[in-house]
DNA sequence: CCTGAAACCATGATAAC
DNA sequence: GTTATCATGGTTTCAGG
């Protein structure tokens, strides 16, 4: 699929309100409604849009306090310590990354006494860096 | 603002597919259309649905590489290594934490050759630690 | 391949209860 | 909270460039 530069606006517009009516997006970026609708039913079907979604404030949900945790698995525990991740609400991200560390994690937790518990089981496995979030000043900003 | 369990439901289906009918998500909920509306309406006025959203596919838009990098500003510098980050569209995300490092920031970017390029201007300012993102098997999941 | 207009229909908002 | 009604907006279709 080839993107050019109307696509981008209406990803970036849909960014920031995914909820625009396409009527609107469509005179922001100097294209008919029909024209528009039928790219973004494209990016979606191409999968470049991956989902429509909602951005949750997870403190105003309880989860106040977030974590940045590298950790890196014992000899043998490899898989063991990722279905442990997968299977903890409380981690928002997991990435795999080379280097030192094996997974980078991201956890919300509801307060400073959430936070062993939940790494505790890992500490039999791994190996765990923990990095108390003190402010997000980027949060899934787009490249484009 | 006391969020219940249907409201949690709700969040939950919103963050699956955003666009979902009122009507279907109502049914889901085991309510009714005006009820739920009102309640995405109340949970959008209080901020703890941020902003309806697109999740892109970064890789399809030109971007297959990420990489978590921990940035160490050197005294003085702290102000400006963060400018320098909010500055640059190739990051995406930012967390200023505590510990060793003093931020965390996710970056993507088109090849692997270009990843030299963005970092080249923190080296004066800063220490740098790159990991490059091998897979992501969790992103942005809601701890709902 | 685009625009612009009109018809149609799904959907969100509203009113009354 | 519900149900019924109204109005908005998305999609499709067409004629024309």
């Amino acid at each position: 699929m080839n993107i050019d530069e109307k696509d981008r606006l209406i990803l970036r517009h849909l960014g920031e309100d995914a909820r625009m009516p396409v009527r609107e997006l469509a005179s922001r970026v100097g294209l008919s409604g029909p024209a528009t609708g039928e790219r973004i039913r494209r990016l979606e079907a191409s999968g470049v849009i991956a989902r429509f979604t909602v951005e949750l404030d997870l403190a105003k949900l309880g989860f106040p306090l977030q974590a940045i945790v590298r950790i890196k698995p014992r000899p043998g525990n490899l898989h063991i310590v990722e279905d442990m991740i997968m299977g903890e609400p409380r981690f928002l991200d997991c990435d795999k990354v080379t280097g030192e560390d094996c997974f980078v994690v991201r956890l919300a937790v509801r307060s400073i006494a959430d936070l062993d518990p939940v790494l505790l089981p890992f500490h039999d496995r791994a190996e765990t860096n923990t990095a108390i979030v003190k402010s997000s000043p980027l949060k899934a900003r787009n490249p484009l």
